[in-house]
RNA sequence: GUCCCGUUCGUCUAGUGGCCUAGGACACCGCCCUUUCACGGCGGCGACACGGGUUCGACUCCCGUACGGGACGCCA
Protein backbone atom coordinates (compact mmCIF):
# COMPACT_ATOMS: atom_id res chain seq x y z
CA UNK A 1 0.00 0.00 0.00
CA UNK A 2 1.25 3.25 -0.42
CA UNK A 3 1.86 5.43 2.22
CA UNK A 4 2.07 9.51 1.23
CA UNK A 5 4.10 11.42 3.66
CA UNK A 6 4.07 15.69 4.57
CA UNK A 7 2.05 18.01 5.67
CA UNK A 8 0.18 17.82 2.17
CA UNK A 9 -1.67 14.83 2.92
CA UNK A 10 -2.57 15.52 6.52
CA UNK A 11 -3.98 18.79 5.57
CA UNK A 12 -6.20 16.51 2.59
CA UNK A 13 -6.90 14.22 5.58
CA UNK A 14 -7.85 17.21 8.36
CA UNK A 15 -10.34 18.59 5.58
CA UNK A 16 -12.06 15.19 4.48
CA UNK A 17 -12.00 13.73 8.52
CA UNK A 18 -15.07 16.30 8.40
CA UNK A 19 -16.95 14.37 5.42
CA UNK A 20 -15.23 10.79 6.73
CA UNK A 21 -15.80 11.33 9.96
CA UNK A 22 -19.39 9.98 9.40
CA UNK A 23 -18.40 7.45 7.32
CA UNK A 24 -19.27 3.99 8.98
CA UNK A 25 -16.04 1.83 7.91
CA UNK A 26 -16.69 -2.16 9.19
CA UNK A 27 -14.54 -5.17 8.65
CA UNK A 28 -14.48 -9.42 8.07
CA UNK A 29 -11.60 -10.09 9.71
CA UNK A 30 -11.16 -13.97 9.65
CA UNK A 31 -8.24 -16.10 10.62
CA UNK A 32 -7.11 -18.24 7.60
CA UNK A 33 -6.68 -21.29 9.37
CA UNK A 34 -9.21 -23.88 7.12
CA UNK A 35 -12.27 -23.21 4.94
CA UNK A 36 -14.57 -20.71 5.67
CA UNK A 37 -16.67 -21.60 8.60
CA UNK A 38 -20.66 -20.77 7.70
CA UNK A 39 -20.98 -19.22 10.65
CA UNK A 40 -17.65 -16.28 10.04
CA UNK A 41 -20.01 -16.54 6.31
CA UNK A 42 -22.58 -14.78 8.08
CA UNK A 43 -20.47 -12.45 10.57
CA UNK A 44 -18.96 -11.12 7.13
CA UNK A 45 -22.56 -11.25 5.61
CA UNK A 46 -23.66 -9.23 8.59
CA UNK A 47 -21.19 -6.94 8.05
CA UNK A 48 -21.02 -6.08 4.62
CA UNK A 49 -25.38 -5.61 5.23
CA UNK A 50 -24.40 -3.58 7.79
CA UNK A 51 -22.17 -1.43 5.38
CA UNK A 52 -23.94 -1.27 2.65
CA UNK A 53 -27.11 -0.67 3.86
CA UNK A 54 -25.68 2.85 5.75
CA UNK A 55 -23.40 3.41 2.44
CA UNK A 56 -20.13 2.43 4.10
CA UNK A 57 -17.18 0.64 3.60
CA UNK A 58 -16.33 -3.25 3.95
CA UNK A 59 -12.85 -3.93 4.62
CA UNK A 60 -11.07 -7.27 4.60
CA UNK A 61 -8.26 -8.48 6.97
CA UNK A 62 -6.78 -11.21 7.21
CA UNK A 63 -5.55 -12.65 10.59
CA UNK A 64 -2.63 -14.58 9.22
CA UNK A 65 0.26 -13.87 12.63
CA UNK A 66 -0.57 -17.63 13.97
CA UNK A 67 2.54 -18.32 11.22
CA UNK A 68 2.08 -22.20 12.32
CA UNK A 69 -1.55 -22.32 11.21
CA UNK A 70 -2.60 -19.74 8.21
CA UNK A 71 -2.34 -20.78 4.93
CA UNK A 72 -2.69 -19.38 1.44
CA UNK A 73 -5.23 -22.04 0.01
CA UNK A 74 -7.69 -20.79 3.00
CA UNK A 75 -6.92 -16.91 2.60
CA UNK A 76 -7.91 -18.06 -1.35
CA UNK A 77 -10.99 -19.80 -0.25
CA UNK A 78 -12.05 -17.19 2.06
CA UNK A 79 -11.99 -14.42 -0.82
CA UNK A 80 -13.66 -17.21 -3.18
CA UNK A 81 -16.31 -17.85 -0.11
CA UNK A 82 -17.37 -14.15 -0.09
CA UNK A 83 -17.11 -13.89 -3.99
CA UNK A 84 -19.95 -16.32 -4.02
CA UNK A 85 -22.05 -14.93 -1.89
CA UNK A 86 -21.69 -11.68 -4.04
CA UNK A 87 -19.73 -9.54 -1.16
CA UNK A 88 -17.40 -7.24 -2.58
CA UNK A 89 -15.14 -5.46 -0.50
CA UNK A 90 -13.46 -1.90 -0.21
CA UNK A 91 -10.02 -0.97 -0.21
CA UNK A 92 -6.77 -3.01 -0.21
CA UNK A 93 -6.98 -6.43 1.81
CA UNK A 94 -4.86 -5.88 4.81
CA UNK A 95 -2.72 -8.76 6.20
CA UNK A 96 -1.86 -8.12 9.78
CA UNK A 97 1.11 -10.21 9.93
CA UNK A 98 2.65 -7.26 7.65
CA UNK A 99 1.68 -4.85 10.53
CA UNK A 100 3.60 -7.17 13.29
CA UNK A 101 6.46 -4.80 13.56
CA UNK A 102 3.95 -1.61 14.30
CA UNK A 103 2.23 -3.54 16.80
CA UNK A 104 5.67 -4.33 18.40
CA UNK A 105 6.48 -0.77 18.90
CA UNK A 106 3.22 0.27 19.98
CA UNK A 107 3.67 -2.53 23.45
CA UNK A 108 6.89 -1.04 23.33
CA UNK A 109 5.65 1.83 24.19
CA UNK A 110 2.90 1.25 26.33
CA UNK A 111 6.08 -0.19 28.06
CA UNK A 112 7.69 2.92 28.24
CA UNK A 113 4.89 4.38 29.45
CA UNK A 114 4.26 2.19 32.51
CA UNK A 115 1.13 0.87 30.77
CA UNK A 116 2.25 -2.92 30.33
CA UNK A 117 5.27 -4.46 32.12
CA UNK A 118 8.18 -7.63 31.30
CA UNK A 119 7.40 -10.45 32.69
CA UNK A 120 10.20 -12.74 33.35
CA UNK A 121 7.92 -15.97 34.14
CA UNK A 122 9.87 -18.69 32.08
CA UNK A 123 7.54 -19.53 28.91
CA UNK A 124 5.34 -22.86 29.74
CA UNK A 125 5.41 -25.56 26.82
CA UNK A 126 2.32 -26.90 26.47
CA UNK A 127 1.20 -29.68 23.93
CA UNK A 128 -1.30 -28.49 21.77
CA UNK A 129 -3.84 -31.09 21.60
CA UNK A 130 -3.83 -30.70 24.98
CA UNK A 131 -4.33 -26.65 25.71
CA UNK A 132 -7.84 -26.09 25.66
CA UNK A 133 -8.81 -28.27 28.69
CA UNK A 134 -5.85 -27.85 30.72
CA UNK A 135 -6.43 -24.23 30.15
CA UNK A 136 -10.23 -24.64 31.45
CA UNK A 137 -8.86 -26.57 34.61
CA UNK A 138 -6.31 -24.61 35.69
CA UNK A 139 -8.91 -21.87 35.34
CA UNK A 140 -11.32 -23.64 37.64
CA UNK A 141 -8.68 -24.36 40.31
CA UNK A 142 -7.34 -20.53 40.65
CA UNK A 143 -10.94 -19.32 40.28
CA UNK A 144 -11.70 -22.18 43.00
CA UNK A 145 -8.96 -21.07 45.20
CA UNK A 146 -9.76 -17.00 44.89
CA UNK A 147 -6.98 -16.72 42.36
CA UNK A 148 -5.68 -12.65 42.48
CA UNK A 149 -5.42 -11.75 38.52
CA UNK A 150 -2.82 -9.08 39.38
CA UNK A 151 -0.62 -11.74 41.46
CA UNK A 152 2.45 -11.63 38.68
CA UNK A 153 5.53 -11.12 40.68
CA UNK A 154 6.99 -9.23 37.69
CA UNK A 155 4.28 -6.44 37.86
CA UNK A 156 5.64 -4.24 40.33
CA UNK A 157 9.37 -4.80 39.22
CA UNK A 158 11.37 -1.42 39.04
CA UNK A 159 11.72 0.29 35.84
CA UNK A 160 15.37 -0.06 36.18
CA UNK A 161 15.88 -4.03 37.52
CA UNK A 162 13.17 -4.88 34.51
CA UNK A 163 15.57 -2.46 32.38
CA UNK A 164 18.69 -4.36 34.04
CA UNK A 165 17.77 -7.82 33.06
CA UNK A 166 15.98 -7.44 30.02
CA UNK A 167 19.52 -6.22 29.04
CA UNK A 168 21.20 -8.73 30.03
CA UNK A 169 19.22 -11.14 27.58
CA UNK A 170 16.44 -12.38 29.55
CA UNK A 171 13.82 -13.46 28.13
CA UNK A 172 10.21 -11.79 28.41
CA UNK A 173 6.93 -11.49 27.45
CA UNK A 174 5.22 -8.12 27.78
CA UNK A 175 1.75 -8.00 29.67
CA UNK A 176 -0.77 -4.92 29.95
CA UNK A 177 -0.97 -3.84 33.29
CA UNK A 178 -4.36 -3.73 34.24
CA UNK A 179 -5.53 -1.28 37.03
CA UNK A 180 -6.38 -2.86 40.33
CA UNK A 181 -9.80 -0.90 40.65
CA UNK A 182 -12.28 -0.53 38.46
CA UNK A 183 -14.71 -1.37 36.17
CA UNK A 184 -14.20 -1.60 31.57
CA UNK A 185 -17.75 -0.16 30.07
CA UNK A 186 -19.02 -0.70 26.56
CA UNK A 187 -22.62 -0.36 24.96
CA UNK A 188 -23.29 -3.36 22.72
CA UNK A 189 -25.73 -2.73 19.59
CA UNK A 190 -26.88 -6.44 20.22
CA UNK A 191 -26.72 -7.27 23.89
CA UNK A 192 -26.73 -3.76 25.88
CA UNK A 193 -24.34 -2.27 28.09
CA UNK A 194 -21.92 -4.59 28.81
CA UNK A 195 -19.50 -4.06 31.90
CA UNK A 196 -16.99 -6.22 34.29
CA UNK A 197 -14.86 -5.63 36.73
CA UNK A 198 -11.32 -5.68 36.48
CA UNK A 199 -10.55 -7.89 38.61
CA UNK A 200 -12.02 -10.45 36.02
CA UNK A 201 -9.58 -9.31 33.94
CA UNK A 202 -5.84 -11.10 33.56
CA UNK A 203 -3.25 -8.65 32.22
CA UNK A 204 -3.20 -10.02 28.89
CA UNK A 205 0.02 -10.71 26.93
CA UNK A 206 0.71 -8.59 24.69
CA UNK A 207 3.85 -9.40 23.08
CA UNK A 208 5.35 -13.07 23.55
CA UNK A 209 8.57 -13.61 24.67
CA UNK A 210 10.11 -13.99 21.24
CA UNK A 211 8.58 -10.70 20.34
CA UNK A 212 5.44 -11.96 18.17
CA UNK A 213 2.07 -9.16 18.79
CA UNK A 214 -0.52 -11.45 20.14
CA UNK A 215 -4.18 -11.40 19.17
CA UNK A 216 -5.99 -8.38 21.22
CA UNK A 217 -3.28 -6.20 20.64
CA UNK A 218 -3.22 -6.39 16.95
CA UNK A 219 -6.79 -6.61 16.51
CA UNK A 220 -7.17 -3.38 18.26
CA UNK A 221 -4.17 -1.69 16.63
CA UNK A 222 -5.48 -2.96 12.98
CA UNK A 223 -9.03 -1.55 13.97
CA UNK A 224 -7.14 1.79 14.61
CA UNK A 225 -5.41 1.95 11.81
CA UNK A 226 -8.02 0.86 9.54
CA UNK A 227 -10.12 3.77 11.06
CA UNK A 228 -13.03 0.99 12.24
CA UNK A 229 -16.44 2.61 13.62
CA UNK A 230 -18.09 -0.82 14.06
CA UNK A 231 -17.16 -4.16 15.29
CA UNK A 232 -19.74 -6.83 14.17
CA UNK A 233 -18.26 -10.11 15.58
CA UNK A 234 -19.42 -13.67 16.89
CA UNK A 235 -20.68 -13.41 20.61
CA UNK A 236 -17.45 -15.93 21.61
CA UNK A 237 -15.47 -12.16 21.70
CA UNK A 238 -17.77 -10.88 24.39
CA UNK A 239 -15.07 -11.64 26.74
CA UNK A 240 -12.05 -10.13 24.59
CA UNK A 241 -14.06 -7.17 23.61
CA UNK A 242 -13.15 -5.91 27.99
CA UNK A 243 -10.06 -6.49 27.23
CA UNK A 244 -9.92 -4.91 23.87
CA UNK A 245 -11.16 -1.70 25.61
CA UNK A 246 -8.47 -1.69 28.00
CA UNK A 247 -5.76 -1.64 25.17
CA UNK A 248 -8.38 1.55 23.56
CA UNK A 249 -7.95 3.16 27.07
CA UNK A 250 -4.13 2.67 27.00
CA UNK A 251 -3.65 4.19 23.80
CA UNK A 252 -6.12 7.04 24.17
CA UNK A 253 -8.30 6.44 21.36
CA UNK A 254 -11.94 5.93 21.29
CA UNK A 255 -13.64 2.63 21.08
CA UNK A 256 -15.69 1.57 17.76
CA UNK A 257 -19.29 0.75 18.39
CA UNK A 258 -19.66 -3.19 18.80
CA UNK A 259 -22.51 -5.28 17.88
CA UNK A 260 -21.75 -9.06 19.05
CA UNK A 261 -23.69 -12.22 17.28
CA UNK A 262 -25.40 -14.81 18.45
CA UNK A 263 -23.52 -18.19 18.10
CA UNK A 264 -24.98 -20.91 15.33
CA UNK A 265 -24.83 -23.95 17.22
CA UNK A 266 -24.89 -27.88 16.27
CA UNK A 267 -27.94 -29.59 16.02
CA UNK A 268 -26.79 -31.03 20.00
CA UNK A 269 -26.11 -27.52 21.18
CA UNK A 270 -22.67 -27.64 21.16
CA UNK A 271 -20.44 -25.87 19.08
CA UNK A 272 -20.51 -25.88 15.13
CA UNK A 273 -16.63 -27.26 14.40
CA UNK A 274 -15.38 -28.56 11.35
CA UNK A 275 -13.21 -31.16 13.07
CA UNK A 276 -16.54 -33.08 14.64
CA UNK A 277 -19.33 -31.56 12.15
CA UNK A 278 -17.39 -32.05 9.09
CA UNK A 279 -18.15 -30.45 5.59
CA UNK A 280 -21.30 -29.58 6.42
CA UNK A 281 -19.80 -26.00 8.56
CA UNK A 282 -18.28 -25.47 5.46
CA UNK A 283 -18.84 -22.64 3.02
CA UNK A 284 -17.59 -24.23 -0.03
CA UNK A 285 -19.56 -27.71 0.41
CA UNK A 286 -22.82 -25.57 -0.57
CA UNK A 287 -21.18 -24.33 -3.80
CA UNK A 288 -19.63 -27.52 -4.73
CA UNK A 289 -23.24 -29.47 -3.78
CA UNK A 290 -25.38 -27.16 -5.87
CA UNK A 291 -26.83 -24.04 -3.60
CA UNK A 292 -27.44 -21.74 -5.61
CA UNK A 293 -25.60 -18.40 -3.89
CA UNK A 294 -28.49 -16.47 -3.19
CA UNK A 295 -30.32 -18.96 -1.74
CA UNK A 296 -27.61 -20.11 0.84
CA UNK A 297 -26.92 -16.56 1.34
CA UNK A 298 -30.84 -15.72 2.21
CA UNK A 299 -30.66 -18.71 4.92
CA UNK A 300 -27.50 -17.32 6.82
CA UNK A 301 -29.17 -13.84 6.55
CA UNK A 302 -32.19 -15.78 8.25
CA UNK A 303 -30.13 -17.38 11.57
CA UNK A 304 -29.88 -14.82 13.98
CA UNK A 305 -31.54 -12.10 11.96
CA UNK A 306 -34.69 -10.91 10.97
CA UNK A 307 -36.65 -8.06 9.34
CA UNK A 308 -39.32 -6.64 10.11
CA UNK A 309 -41.79 -7.90 7.53
CA UNK A 310 -42.41 -11.80 7.64
CA UNK A 311 -40.79 -12.03 4.20
CA UNK A 312 -38.71 -14.67 4.11
CA UNK A 313 -37.19 -14.87 0.45
CA UNK A 314 -34.97 -11.92 -0.17
CA UNK A 315 -32.65 -10.86 -2.85
CA UNK A 316 -29.38 -9.09 -1.62
CA UNK A 317 -30.66 -6.00 -2.36
CA UNK A 318 -33.86 -6.46 -0.26
CA UNK A 319 -31.90 -7.74 2.65
CA UNK A 320 -29.42 -4.66 2.36
CA UNK A 321 -32.40 -2.23 2.80
CA UNK A 322 -34.28 -4.19 5.43
CA UNK A 323 -30.90 -4.82 7.41
CA UNK A 324 -30.66 -3.48 10.59
CA UNK A 325 -28.60 -4.45 14.20
CA UNK A 326 -32.11 -4.19 16.06
CA UNK A 327 -33.43 -6.90 14.18
CA UNK A 328 -30.48 -9.31 15.26
CA UNK A 329 -31.85 -12.11 17.73
CA UNK A 330 -29.70 -12.70 21.38
CA UNK A 331 -30.28 -16.15 21.80
CA UNK A 332 -28.17 -18.66 19.80
CA UNK A 333 -29.43 -20.73 16.98
CA UNK A 334 -29.27 -24.46 15.79
CA UNK A 335 -28.02 -25.24 12.48
CA UNK A 336 -30.06 -28.28 12.13
CA UNK A 337 -29.01 -31.28 10.20
CA UNK A 338 -28.20 -34.93 9.83
CA UNK A 339 -25.15 -36.74 10.34
CA UNK A 340 -27.10 -40.34 9.60
CA UNK A 341 -29.53 -39.20 6.59
CA UNK A 342 -28.43 -38.27 3.28
CA UNK A 343 -31.60 -36.36 2.80
CA UNK A 344 -31.13 -33.72 5.67
CA UNK A 345 -27.06 -33.22 5.21
CA UNK A 346 -28.20 -30.07 6.34
CA UNK A 347 -30.59 -27.47 7.46
CA UNK A 348 -34.17 -28.70 5.54
CA UNK A 349 -34.71 -24.82 5.24
CA UNK A 350 -31.65 -24.43 3.98
CA UNK A 351 -32.36 -27.18 1.13
CA UNK A 352 -36.12 -25.79 0.79
CA UNK A 353 -34.79 -22.63 0.16
CA UNK A 354 -32.23 -23.10 -2.25
CA UNK A 355 -35.37 -25.64 -4.45
CA UNK A 356 -37.17 -22.13 -3.65
CA UNK A 357 -34.75 -20.01 -5.39
CA UNK A 358 -34.01 -22.75 -8.30
CA UNK A 359 -37.86 -23.13 -9.65
CA UNK A 360 -38.30 -19.10 -9.08
CA UNK A 361 -35.44 -17.17 -10.10
CA UNK A 362 -35.30 -15.61 -13.22
CA UNK A 363 -34.17 -17.89 -16.33
CA UNK A 364 -31.37 -16.20 -17.44
CA UNK A 365 -29.71 -16.06 -13.75
CA UNK A 366 -30.35 -19.57 -13.65
CA UNK A 367 -29.12 -20.66 -17.15
CA UNK A 368 -25.01 -20.11 -16.49
CA UNK A 369 -25.62 -21.66 -13.12
CA UNK A 370 -26.67 -24.96 -15.13
CA UNK A 371 -24.27 -24.45 -17.31
CA UNK A 372 -21.32 -24.89 -15.35
CA UNK A 373 -23.09 -28.20 -13.55
CA UNK A 374 -23.63 -29.37 -17.54
CA UNK A 375 -20.32 -28.63 -18.83
CA UNK A 376 -18.61 -30.22 -15.49
CA UNK A 377 -20.66 -33.59 -16.21
CA UNK A 378 -20.11 -33.51 -20.18
CA UNK A 379 -23.42 -32.92 -21.00
CA UNK A 380 -23.40 -29.12 -22.53
CA UNK A 381 -23.45 -28.43 -25.91
CA UNK A 382 -22.93 -24.52 -26.93
CA UNK A 383 -25.80 -24.42 -28.81
CA UNK A 384 -28.03 -24.39 -25.38
CA UNK A 385 -26.88 -20.69 -25.98
CA UNK A 386 -27.28 -20.00 -29.47
CA UNK A 387 -29.33 -21.86 -31.97
CA UNK A 388 -31.15 -24.06 -29.33
CA UNK A 389 -31.61 -21.35 -26.84
CA UNK A 390 -35.06 -21.17 -26.60
CA UNK A 391 -35.47 -25.20 -26.06
CA UNK A 392 -33.11 -24.89 -23.39
CA UNK A 393 -34.70 -22.32 -21.32
CA UNK A 394 -38.19 -24.27 -22.00
CA UNK A 395 -36.84 -27.36 -20.51
CA UNK A 396 -34.95 -25.85 -17.80
CA UNK A 397 -37.84 -24.71 -16.87
CA UNK A 398 -39.50 -27.31 -16.75
CA UNK A 399 -37.46 -29.52 -15.15
CA UNK A 400 -36.29 -27.28 -12.30
CA UNK A 401 -39.66 -26.75 -10.67
CA UNK A 402 -38.84 -30.03 -9.05
CA UNK A 403 -35.23 -30.10 -8.41
CA UNK A 404 -33.63 -28.66 -5.19
CA UNK A 405 -30.02 -28.47 -6.23
CA UNK A 406 -27.88 -27.78 -9.39
CA UNK A 407 -26.83 -30.88 -9.18
CA UNK A 408 -30.23 -32.52 -9.88
CA UNK A 409 -30.09 -31.07 -13.68
CA UNK A 410 -27.48 -33.14 -14.39
CA UNK A 411 -28.25 -36.78 -12.63
CA UNK A 412 -32.32 -36.37 -12.47
CA UNK A 413 -31.93 -34.63 -15.42
CA UNK A 414 -29.53 -36.16 -17.77
CA UNK A 415 -32.09 -37.72 -19.99
CA UNK A 416 -32.82 -34.19 -21.46
CA UNK A 417 -29.56 -33.51 -22.31
CA UNK A 418 -28.30 -36.82 -23.41
CA UNK A 419 -29.39 -40.12 -24.85
CA UNK A 420 -27.17 -42.15 -22.45
CA UNK A 421 -29.12 -42.15 -19.27
CA UNK A 422 -29.70 -45.18 -16.53
CA UNK A 423 -33.32 -46.69 -15.93
CA UNK A 424 -34.15 -46.70 -11.84
CA UNK A 425 -34.84 -49.76 -11.38
CA UNK A 426 -38.27 -49.84 -9.67
CA UNK A 427 -39.22 -47.51 -11.98
CA UNK A 428 -38.28 -50.15 -14.62
CA UNK A 429 -40.65 -52.69 -12.11
CA UNK A 430 -43.39 -50.88 -11.59
CA UNK A 431 -43.97 -49.05 -14.90
CA UNK A 432 -43.01 -51.58 -17.29
CA UNK A 433 -42.16 -55.03 -16.57
CA UNK A 434 -45.60 -55.24 -14.45
CA UNK A 435 -48.01 -54.91 -17.70
CA UNK A 436 -46.27 -57.64 -20.23
CA UNK A 437 -48.24 -56.03 -23.02
CA UNK A 438 -46.35 -52.47 -22.57
CA UNK A 439 -44.14 -54.68 -24.90
CA UNK A 440 -45.62 -54.78 -28.26
CA UNK A 441 -47.33 -51.51 -27.24
CA UNK A 442 -44.95 -48.93 -26.38
CA UNK A 443 -43.67 -49.08 -30.06
CA UNK A 444 -47.31 -49.06 -31.50
CA UNK A 445 -47.32 -46.14 -29.40
CA UNK A 446 -44.40 -44.87 -31.22
CA UNK A 447 -45.43 -45.74 -34.27
CA UNK A 448 -49.07 -43.43 -33.80
CA UNK A 449 -47.09 -40.47 -32.46
CA UNK A 450 -44.35 -40.75 -35.55
CA UNK A 451 -46.98 -39.11 -37.60
CA UNK A 452 -48.59 -36.38 -35.21
CA UNK A 453 -48.07 -32.88 -37.08
CA UNK A 454 -47.64 -30.32 -35.42
CA UNK A 455 -45.43 -32.58 -32.47
CA UNK A 456 -46.67 -30.64 -29.20
CA UNK A 457 -47.86 -30.93 -25.56
CA UNK A 458 -51.33 -31.28 -26.59
CA UNK A 459 -50.93 -33.21 -30.02
CA UNK A 460 -49.23 -35.90 -28.12
CA UNK A 461 -51.60 -35.97 -25.26
CA UNK A 462 -54.37 -36.06 -27.64
CA UNK A 463 -52.64 -39.15 -29.85
CA UNK A 464 -51.72 -40.98 -26.78
CA UNK A 465 -55.22 -40.50 -25.47
CA UNK A 466 -56.80 -41.99 -28.57
CA UNK A 467 -54.23 -44.67 -28.73
CA UNK A 468 -55.45 -45.89 -24.95
CA UNK A 469 -59.07 -45.67 -26.27
CA UNK A 470 -58.72 -47.72 -29.64
CA UNK A 471 -55.73 -50.30 -27.87
CA UNK A 472 -58.74 -50.79 -25.03
CA UNK A 473 -55.78 -49.56 -21.88
CA UNK A 474 -55.61 -47.30 -19.32
CA UNK A 475 -54.24 -43.67 -20.49
CA UNK A 476 -52.50 -43.79 -16.82
CA UNK A 477 -50.78 -46.96 -17.87
CA UNK A 478 -49.31 -45.86 -21.08
CA UNK A 479 -48.20 -42.17 -19.34
CA UNK A 480 -46.25 -44.04 -16.48
CA UNK A 481 -44.56 -46.27 -19.01
CA UNK A 482 -43.60 -43.60 -21.67
CA UNK A 483 -42.25 -41.84 -18.61
CA UNK A 484 -39.65 -44.32 -17.56
CA UNK A 485 -38.68 -45.02 -21.35
CA UNK A 486 -38.01 -41.34 -22.15
CA UNK A 487 -36.65 -40.42 -18.97
CA UNK A 488 -35.56 -43.93 -16.95
CA UNK A 489 -37.85 -42.72 -13.82
CA UNK A 490 -40.69 -43.10 -12.42
CA UNK A 491 -41.29 -39.63 -11.44
CA UNK A 492 -40.68 -36.54 -13.75
CA UNK A 493 -42.79 -33.52 -15.22
CA UNK A 494 -46.56 -33.92 -16.97
CA UNK A 495 -45.37 -36.02 -19.39
CA UNK A 496 -47.16 -34.51 -22.30
CA UNK A 497 -44.54 -31.55 -21.59
CA UNK A 498 -41.51 -34.00 -21.71
CA UNK A 499 -42.76 -35.47 -25.33
CA UNK A 500 -42.55 -31.75 -26.29
CA UNK A 501 -38.92 -31.18 -25.20
CA UNK A 502 -37.21 -34.26 -25.88
CA UNK A 503 -39.57 -34.37 -29.23
CA UNK A 504 -40.91 -36.55 -31.62
CA UNK A 505 -38.02 -38.16 -32.91
CA UNK A 506 -35.96 -39.06 -29.20
CA UNK A 507 -39.56 -40.04 -28.39
CA UNK A 508 -40.02 -42.22 -30.40
CA UNK A 509 -36.79 -43.76 -30.84
CA UNK A 510 -36.76 -44.43 -26.88
CA UNK A 511 -40.90 -45.86 -26.82
CA UNK A 512 -39.06 -48.26 -29.27
CA UNK A 513 -36.11 -49.06 -27.18
CA UNK A 514 -35.92 -52.24 -25.67
CA UNK A 515 -32.97 -51.34 -22.85
CA UNK A 516 -35.15 -51.80 -19.97
CA UNK A 517 -36.05 -55.14 -20.71
CA UNK A 518 -32.34 -56.10 -21.92
CA UNK A 519 -31.08 -54.99 -18.31
CA UNK A 520 -33.38 -56.86 -16.24
CA UNK A 521 -32.43 -59.92 -18.75
CA UNK A 522 -36.00 -60.39 -19.39
C1' G B 1 -14.79 -23.34 39.34
C1' U B 2 -15.27 -17.87 38.09
C1' C B 3 -17.33 -14.18 35.00
C1' C B 4 -20.61 -13.15 31.05
C1' C B 5 -24.82 -14.29 27.79
C1' G B 6 -29.27 -16.64 26.73
C1' U B 7 -34.26 -19.50 27.34
C1' U B 8 -41.51 -18.59 22.57
C1' C B 9 -43.91 -24.76 18.39
C1' G B 10 -38.95 -30.38 16.55
C1' U B 11 -35.96 -26.12 13.89
C1' C B 12 -35.49 -20.67 12.25
C1' U B 13 -38.26 -16.84 14.34
C1' A B 14 -42.50 -12.50 15.27
C1' G B 15 -43.77 -10.39 19.82
C1' U B 16 -40.87 -3.88 23.68
C1' G B 17 -47.68 -4.53 29.36
C1' G B 18 -53.98 -5.14 27.00
C1' C B 19 -54.03 -5.93 19.39
C1' C B 20 -52.00 -13.02 21.89
C1' U B 21 -57.96 -18.22 22.52
C1' A B 22 -49.25 -16.21 20.86
C1' G B 23 -48.30 -14.71 14.22
C1' G B 24 -45.04 -16.48 10.02
C1' A B 25 -41.49 -20.01 7.71
C1' C B 26 -39.26 -25.04 7.41
C1' A B 27 -40.35 -30.06 8.77
C1' C B 28 -44.49 -33.46 9.65
C1' C B 29 -49.84 -35.06 8.77
C1' G B 30 -54.62 -34.63 5.97
C1' C B 31 -57.68 -32.85 1.88
C1' C B 32 -57.98 -30.53 -3.05
C1' C B 33 -55.37 -30.23 -7.76
C1' U B 34 -52.90 -34.39 -10.58
C1' U B 35 -53.71 -41.66 -13.62
C1' U B 36 -46.33 -39.99 -11.62
C1' C B 37 -43.55 -36.99 -8.34
C1' A B 38 -43.38 -32.16 -7.13
C1' C B 39 -45.38 -27.07 -7.16
C1' G B 40 -49.69 -24.65 -5.65
C1' G B 41 -54.33 -24.06 -2.63
C1' C B 42 -56.89 -25.25 1.92
C1' G B 43 -56.65 -27.33 6.74
C1' G B 44 -54.22 -29.85 11.00
C1' C B 45 -50.44 -30.97 14.73
C1' G B 46 -47.32 -27.98 17.65
C1' A B 47 -44.31 -23.30 22.04
C1' C B 48 -44.21 -18.51 26.02
C1' A B 49 -38.36 -23.43 30.99
C1' C B 50 -40.07 -23.22 36.30
C1' G B 51 -41.34 -20.44 40.86
C1' G B 52 -42.20 -15.91 43.10
C1' G B 53 -43.26 -10.77 42.79
C1' U B 54 -44.93 -5.72 40.34
C1' U B 55 -49.66 -4.51 37.89
C1' C B 56 -56.62 -3.87 37.04
C1' G B 57 -53.78 -6.94 33.40
C1' A B 58 -47.67 -10.20 31.94
C1' C B 59 -44.75 -13.92 26.58
C1' U B 60 -43.49 -8.86 27.52
C1' C B 61 -40.96 -5.55 33.74
C1' C B 62 -38.17 -7.30 38.57
C1' C B 63 -36.05 -11.37 41.65
C1' G B 64 -34.78 -16.42 42.24
C1' U B 65 -34.18 -21.51 40.42
C1' A B 66 -33.25 -24.85 36.52
C1' C B 67 -31.26 -25.75 31.94
C1' G B 68 -28.22 -24.36 27.73
C1' G B 69 -24.17 -21.57 25.64
C1' G B 70 -19.62 -18.56 25.63
C1' A B 71 -14.95 -16.90 27.69
C1' C B 72 -11.09 -17.82 31.00
C1' G B 73 -3.39 -19.26 26.23
C1' C B 74 3.39 -16.33 25.54
C1' C B 75 -4.06 -19.43 19.93
C1' A B 76 -6.95 -16.50 16.77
Amino acid sequence: MTRKTGSCFQLVTHHLSLVTAFMIRVRFAPSPTGYLHIGSARSALFNWLYARKVGGLFLLRIEDTDLQRSTEASTRSIIEGLEWLGLDYDEEIVFQSDNAPKHRAAALKLLQEGKAYRDFTPKEQRADATIKQGIAERARTQSAEGHDQRSNPFRDLSQEESERRAAAGEPFAVRLKVAREGKTHFADAVYGTQERDYTEIEDLVLLRSDGHPLYNLSVVLDDIEMKITDVIRGQDHLTNTHKQVLLYEAFNVTPPRFAHLPLILAPNKGKLSKRKHGEVVSLTTYRDRGFVPAAFRNFLALLGWSPDSEQEIMTLDELRQKFSLAGISRSNAIFNFSETDPRQWTDAKALWMNAEYIRTMPLADLLPMVKAELRANKLWRDEYETNERAWFEKTLDLIRQRFHTLKDFSAQGRAYFSDDFDFDETAVKKNLLKEARLRELLPALAQSLETVEPFTAETSEAALRAFAESTNVKAGLLINAARTMLTGQSVGPSMFEVFDVIGRERSVQRLRSQLPWADVGV
